[in-house]
DNA sequence: GTCTATACATGGATAGAC
DNA sequence: GTCTATCCATGTATAGAC
């Protein structure tokens, strides 16, 4: 947890700086990647709009800013939940924990609207990949840990699996703004999908063999 | 194919309501939704700005029928190319030949970008949950056929799935905005779990019923 | 560091001529 | 149906007082 603090030293209250971060990720949250401006963020900081360009220089730079500050803090927090995670379904159990408690946050949410506007911003499209890799990051390690006793164990790709997890995360959330019954039902069927692949587990050596060749099989072509 | 029809009708040239369409999607392709306006559609379409809310009374309505459209015109397209899929793999082939064509025409970028719109803006969130429950449907319909005579058919959750799938390649392509490379071995990934998937047809009838019973305990929870 | 004031650009939307 | 002209709101960015 890094807030009140600034470079070591304990203040007070939270700086101008703090409160325009915070706020970024509030308006994002509620005005998406289009309804955010210099004036909108500054009104829900309860600051002045010109410290806006004071701090960070532009719009670009705050929500670049605002990024990597609540990135680096939610994957603090769910560090410690990853660590504890042992198999493949209760990895889904903390993803759908995260799913439901950073609706509150808005955390993906905002990480989702920030992802749209780097497809045409390249100084977000830094940003946002820096962001992304911190979470693929997290999942690899748990990833591997999970996999470590599996036919998979040393075969499975497990970067592009995270990665692939984390857009999923992502394209989900988005699809729970536009039809949240819809986004349930693509939950529950990666439930499902877990419950398949950790049936491998308590599969024979027969069928274990057979299966490492098929995959690697597709790996190598 | 419906351009340069009308109501049944032939018409010469394009009229400017089908101008405005393409421009729209064109816009937010290079744009984003942050980035569209009815001025940059009008320019972009070569048309008077105020013809935009002539014909579709403001911008949201503009962004809404444009995404109607759009996604009719290319889920016709794929219709064909669904119906021959025959497996798991050659569906995630065609995953691929999509990802691939549309990162051309950008209709999967377009709706990314509406769907990040539509989180704050009714309208378009209806647009944009009637469009991608049309690419669910056709998922769902090919997931249907596939599964058939794997043994989870009539146990998996073809419609969760399909709307997972749905949303998980609207993740990757906006992934794929950031980092390229990143979103590429997310799809390398998801072939490897195709082929994991694929590995249960080849089971023998013992592992194929541990594997219904244990798809059973998850989806009754 | 923060505020006020201000410049200048862009965007939504409408009225009225053609 | 289309264009010009226009109004008004919003947004970026900076200068200068405090």
């Amino acid at each position: 947890m890094r807030h009140g603090r600034r470079r070591g030293r304990l203040t007070r209250v939270s700086s101008t700086k703090d409160k325009l971060l915070d706020a970024t990720v509030e308006t994002l949250r509620t005005h998406g990647i289009a309804g955010v401006s210099a004036r909108t963020i500054a009104a829900t900081a309860g600051v002045n709009q010109a410290l806006v360009f004071y701090h960070f220089g532009s719009v670009d730079q705050l929500l670049a800013a605002a990024c990597a500050t609540a990135t680096a803090q939610r994957v603090e927090v769910f560090h410690e939940r990853f660590a504890e995670v042992g198999s493949l379904r209760e990895l889904l159990a903390v993803g759908r924990e995260l799913h439901t408690v950073e609706r509150g946050t808005g955390h993906v949410a905002v990480l989702a609207q920030l992802l749209a506007g780097a497809q045409s911003d390249p100084r977000l499209g830094e940003a946002t990949a820096a962001a992304l890799d911190m979470w693929a990051r997290e999942l690899e390690t748990v990833l591997d840990h999970v996999l470590r006793r599996t036919p998979l164990a040393g075969i499975a790709d497990v970067a592009g699996l995270a990665r692939a997890a984390a857009a999923a995360f992502i394209g989900i959330e988005l699809y729970e703004g536009a039809d949240p019954q819809g986004a349930g039902s693509a939950l529950d069927a990666l439930d499902q999908l877990g419950a398949i692949l950790e049936a491998f587990d308590d599969l024979g050596p027969v069928a274990s063999r057979a299966l490492r060749a098929k995959v690697r099989q597709v790996t190598s072509k």
